[in-house]
Order: C-alpha cells, then structure tokens, then sequence
DNA sequence: AATGAATGAGCCTTCATTCAT
DNA sequence: GATGAATGAAGGCTCATTCAT
C-alpha cells in the first residue's frame, strides 16, 4: 500500500526545482508552500527556516554530486587523459542542459555564481574543489605539467569557462552571447572538446618547438598524451 | 574657489559604486541617499525613480564604453585578423580588471548576467551586439568562413566566456574556478588569446587536413590567415 | 459559545463602515487595520491587497442589492406603470436614507460616483443598468413610449436624480441645496413621486394636445396609463 | 507693448482649469507649476500654499458668479415666475457644460460636492445660499405658496438635482445615469423646464381642485402664475 | 521676484517568520 | 504532524512644503 507522500518531501521536491529554476533569493515560501498545497508555516516547521530547506536541499544534491562524480573519474580511469577531458565536458554539459528530478546541483550553482548564499561555501568545498582539482589533474596530464601549474590551473580556466557558458539563463539569452542555440547537448560538448584540445594542441606544439628552438629536450616529468600526439 | 558636490553628482556616484557592486535588486535607495546623507526623496526627486538613477549611470557608461570599442576597433585596423583577435582580448581584459572612476560598465553588465534588470536591452543593443559582430568578424576571417556561421559564433562564444571569466565576482573568487588571480591583465589576456587562437588553429588544421584528404582543394572564398600559416 | 470576532471579519466591517464613509480613496489601510487592533499586513494577508477587500465588501453588498431590486421589482407587478414608479421611489429612497449594519451599497455607491474605482464597472453592471432599464421600462409604459426613447430616458434621468438627490452627503449637507430634511424617508419619496408623475402626466397632456391641435388621433401604439388618465 | 504675462498670473489660469476639471485634492502643485514652466515652489511662493491658490481662484470666480447671478435676477425681473425660472435653468446648465476661461464655478461646485475643501463653507455662502434663495422665492411664487415652505423648498431641490445631473462627471459616464447625451445645453435645459414646470403646474391644479372639492376658495397671498394658467 | 534643491511624513505592498491551536 | 492567522521590518514611491540663494 502507498502512503501519501509526506508534505516534507513534497516541499523539498518542489523547492528544489524552484531553487534550481530561479535561486534562492528569487523564491518566497509562499510559493514553495502553495506549490504542494501546504501552509506557509510549513516551510519553517520542518525546516526550521528558508534557508534550513535550502541547505537540505544543496546537501542532498551534493551527496548525489559526489557519487556521479566518483563515477566519471572511475569511468575515466585506465583510458587517457585527452578521453578523460571529452567525458567531463560531455558530463558536465549534459547536466547542465538536461533537468533532471531530484539532481539540480549544477543549475543550483549557477544561481550561487549568480547570487551566493551562504550555502556557497559547502558547495566549493565539496563540489567545486573536487571538480576542479580532477579538471586540472587531467589537463596536467594532457599538457605533461603538474597539476597545479598555473598554465595548467588557466587552462582549467579557460575549459570550465566554456562549460559553464553553456546554461542558458535569461540574461545571456537576451544578451545572444552564447553558443549556438539548438539545445543539442552532446554538440556544444563537442565543440568545447574540439575547441579546448585543439588549443591544448597548439600549446604543446609551441613548447616543443621553443624548446627544441633552444636545443633542449624532452625531460621526464609528466607525460603528455598531446606531445605524444604532436610528435608522431 | 571649488563649490561642494551637489548631492545629485553624489548620489550618481555613489549609487554608481554600490550597483556596480551588488546589482541594481540589491540595492536600496535609502542606502543610496543615506549614503551621501540626503533625503530618500532625493533619487526620486533627482531621477524619477530608482531606475531613472540606474539609467543614467548606465547610459553614461554605455557611451565611454562605446568610445573605447571604437579605439579598440581602430587600434586592429590594417593588421591581420590574428592581430586584431589579440588586440580585442587584451583591450576587454584590461578594462574587466582594471577599475576606473567614473566607468563601472564591466561590472555592471556582469551584474545584468546575473540579475537583469530594463536596461540590459540597451545594454545589449549598443554594446553586447556591436561586441560580437565584431567578434564574429575577426573570427569569420581568422577560419575562413563566414562571420555568422555555426563554428563561428561558437568560437567567439567560446573566447567571450573566458573573458568574461577574467572578471573576478564576490562568488567566483570564493569558488576558486577562475583564471590565476595574479591581478596581471596582460598575462591573463595572453594566455586566452594563446589558448583562443591555438584552438582555432588546430580547428583551421583539421578541416584542411579532412579536404585534403578527400582530394580537396582550397577554392578561393574567404582566405584564413591561419590556415595560411598551417599550410606554411 | 461565541468566538471572538475573527480579525478578517472585524476588517471586513470595520474596513466597510470606513469606505461607505469616507471612500475608497480617502481610507488608508493602516487605519482599517489600526482601527481592528491587527497589523497592517493582515490586509493584504486576508485580501490580497487593499482593493481587494474593498471588492469583496461591494460584492456582497451587491449581491444584497440584487435581491432587493428583484423584491422591488416583484412587489410592482401586476400593477400599473405609476404604481410601479412610485413603488421604486420608495424602496429607493428609503433605502438611501436608512443605514443598515453590513448594507452599505447606497452609500458606497455615492462614493464611486464622486471618486471611481476599479469596482465601478461591477456596480454598473450589476446594479446600475438593471435599475434604469427597469425604470425606463416603467417610466416608458407612463408615457406611452418605447423605453430607449429619447425623452424616456431623460424623464428617467430627472426621477434618478431626485433620488440619488436624498442621499445627504456631507458637502451636500452643508451646501443645504437638498430635500427638507426632517429624515422621514415616505415623505420625500412622496414629494419626488408627485413630482415626477405630475411632470410626466403634463408632458402627455401636452402632446395630446398638439396631436388634436393639428388634427391628430390616437393611433395605437402602447397604451398610456396617464393619457388615459388625461383624457378622462 | 505686452508684457510677459506674469508667472502668478499663469499660475492662476493654468490651476483654475486643473482644479475645476478635477477638483483640488486631484491635482498636484508640480501639475500646476510645470504646466506654465514654473518651480515647484513657486505656488508656496505666491499663494502661501497650495490652499491659497486654490482660495484665490475660488473667490475671483466667486465674485464673477455673484456678478452674474445679479444678472440674472435682473433680467428676469419684471417677466413671469415661469419665465425666471426657465432663465435660471439654461443659465445654469448652459454654464456648467460650456467651459469658460476664467469661470470654473460650476466645475468647482461640482467638485466641491465630491470632495469637499476649507473652501466650501465659503461657497455655500456666496453662491449656493444666495442661488437657492432665488430659486425659493422664483418657485414660491410659481406654486403661490411662501419661499420658505416645505414643498417650495423639495421643488427648489428637485429642480437643483437635476440641474447638477447636467454635468457628466466621469463616474457619472460610466454609469450611464445621466440625460442624453448629444451635449446641447438648450436641449437639457429645456427638458428640465417642461419637467419641472410641468411637475409643479400638476402641484397646482392638485392643490386646487382639492381646496375647490372642500369648498374652499383662493384667498390672497401670494398670486400663482401656474395657478393662473391652470385656471385659465 | 523666483527658483533649484531638498525634505519628511505618509502610503501600499512584500516577505520571512512566529504563535497558538 | 501541521496549520491558519498574524506580525514586523523593510522597500519603493508620492507629494506638499521648506530652505538658501
């Protein structure tokens, strides 16, 4: 038999897709409430206030955040870093783009970026360092430098720059600053794949050739997948 | 003999600061006339409304920011596309994270990213558009196509989100997902217009590498300049 | 056992009695809240906003004013057109001048046509336009004219008049250009309705008489309660 | 040579048009003095306060209604009470409907009696007494009877209702209450008059056939020209 | 004689929160 | 476990008035 679903969980349903949809700031209880037939006073019941419903909210997003990405560095593993950094574009994309019940972390830190919460530093701890530390472990490996080398850390820049790029929210609608607007996930992905490895590419290239310029050699350290590919 | 600061030229000062710093929404009128410690009559009285203050702070800097796209312009004419690219990069770089007196349009635009308000329209019309059909222009020669094809305007979407990236908000620093912070201008826009024109050139490189292969020929149209340099 | 009086009820009467006074302009909420001891969000918690508990007092108290009519209109029939016409002037005017706890309609009325609101359509509607078609009808069977004739309507007009004349305003009561005023509601129904029969029946004398005058006859039409009088 | 016409002087006209079209409480002293390129203070500066404005245009226009009353008093003299009053009522409505620079009174009246000023007591004075008073005694002597009895006055009042019926007010439209509306001052004047006229001449007759069934007789006081014409 | 600038009191509305049941 | 009712703080705006020049 199935029981009535708890007006708790109804309200962190709703809430979330609102949160996600509009950011903390531009949503009032009253909405979330009358949104699952509740009183006003519910929110603060169960939760103890807005941003208590918030919290659990971001909590439980970054809880499932933190399997999905355990699993893509998983998934990754064994194959090759240029492989690596197509799967987290193409991931990361798909997120974006793509609303999914009960996983609206990515939308939900767009609309931190857009307007912090308090809430922002867990977010950074458990979701943005993570993601940023593998981004740069793959891009290390791509450009034969270690992780936390500052053309490495740009370039990390330059690629999570472009993912973000892709949440359309109304402003960079209206300013017709984004990327080509046919909602095709798996394209724009491609694009910024071709685009970010095709420049990592060049960088490569271009060390190569001023090293060799200079009559040097490669030496040890980190091996680059692209080098390796620059060089046959 | 120097009079005092009449409160209007206050006000317009001061409101400049606070919305360049928070955004239209979360500023206060109070906060503003308080500020300069006038009356909350006073915007009203001065400026209609709270929005009337907000125009006129950004059509004024609409107009010195449409002075400096010019210069900007002016300053690539007679170079190559390559030049122009980089000198594009470097201006718009510059202006996001040097901060000026009397010009906070940067900001105020990645505020109206993340919180539109009426005046983003304008915004829009007389400095986003006129951007990226430049953009778009220099990019279109650069790989050869037209300025409004699909690759295109990904590639200039692409170079505009990591500019746009330079500019350092309150949660982008918290959230550590930015460029290297060293506060150098030049550097940064280096390494995105190494980064930019890397990709495009391996872009320029593959399509000319797949025609050749299918027995292509280059036949005429719009020549590359890049793709001059990859088949040098 | 009695509870006490709910704050929405106390609002709904307090807010009333305040508006029928004073209307809808020249109250403010404060005062309506202030006066039942609640807050000042509690209108806009009841009623959405301050319109909206002004129109949830005039519809009620035009749903009262609907079975009024209807009870006038009944209490008419099977009589004569100058029955009936006297019979309205007394429902009306005693209404007019007798206040009833939660009937504020007359007064209410009075004011919308000094200061209109948005309510001002419903009443036309729902009030307005059945009283004058039906006092058209009335007045049209005394002439002996179709209803929408010119000077039906204007005779209509003179009758509404004087009633609407009863209702002592304050400026009208201290201009002192309105009915003797000894209160007794009989008596100035009266007065209007001698008065406006005589007129009317005068102006069917008058047309009969310039019919006969050039030779005329009585030619069908419908039938004129007071030319038959007349012609006795 | 013509001199500039004085801002206190503009001031004036421009306000007298503004109160008098939609009374003193609907008009802001910015209206005003923005309408004749003034400072908002320039009100305050030459009338005190926004009051006295209004004092001063509600007295000239007194004093030219007070002109003009006597007039018409004069011009009736010597004719018949039928006369006068037909006189007085296409005086009445031909000046409320005719607007007239530089003589609102009948607006201002109109508005007065919507929403009542300090002014109004003044007005009652000067203007509605003294024209109340004619009107009693004109209708005293039509009816035979003193101007200050009862049923002179309610004819008086019935009169005066539909005068001020005359002047469409917007609610007033909106309601469609009033007389017919093809904006012929004459023709509204001469409805009310045969309304009227006809109404008391009824009055008369009544009154005498009911004195003349108990045997009564005329006896002396006041002479009826109604009566006169009813005998006739 | 007149004005630009500024003020203060007041209004309606919004919203997260709290309280008593 | 949940709610209807009510609150208080705050926000944007209007308007007659005042002040210094």
């Amino acid at each position: 038999m199935t029981v009535a679903p708890l007006t708790r969980d109804q309200l962190l349903g709703h809430a979330a897709e609102l949160f996600a949809e509009r950011g903390f700031h531009k949503v009032t209880v009253r909405e979330i409430s009358d949104g699952v037939g509740a009183n006003v006073a519910a929110v603060n019941y169960h939760f103890g206030d807005k941003l208590g419903l918030y919290r659990e909210i971001v909590e439980g997003n970054i809880a499932l955040m933190e399997e999905t990405m355990q699993k893509a560095m998983d998934a990754g593993r064994g194959g090759d870093a240029d492989g690596q950094l197509r799967a987290f574009i193409e991931v990361f994309v798909e997120r974006l783009l793509t609303p999914r019940d009960g996983n609206q972390i990515q939308r939900l830190m767009m609309r931190e970026m857009e307007n912090p919460t308090p809430m922002l530093d867990v977010i950074v701890e458990r979701v943005m360092e993570p993601r940023m530390r593998y981004l740069c472990d793959v891009i290390g490996r791509l450009l034969g430098r270690p992780s936390d080398d500052r053309v490495v850390r740009n370039c990390a820049a330059s690629v999570h720059a472009q993912c973000i790029m892709c949440k359309r929210t109304p402003a960079l609608v209206r300013m017709n600053i984004g990327f080509d607007d046919d909602g095709d996930a798996a394209a724009l992905a491609d694009h910024i794949a071709e685009f970010s490895l095709g420049a990592m590419a060049s960088m490569v290239g271009k060390t190569m050739a001023q090293r060799e310029a200079r009559g040097g050699r490669e030496v040890g350290s980190a091996k680059s997948s692209l080098k390796a590919a620059a060089s046959a």
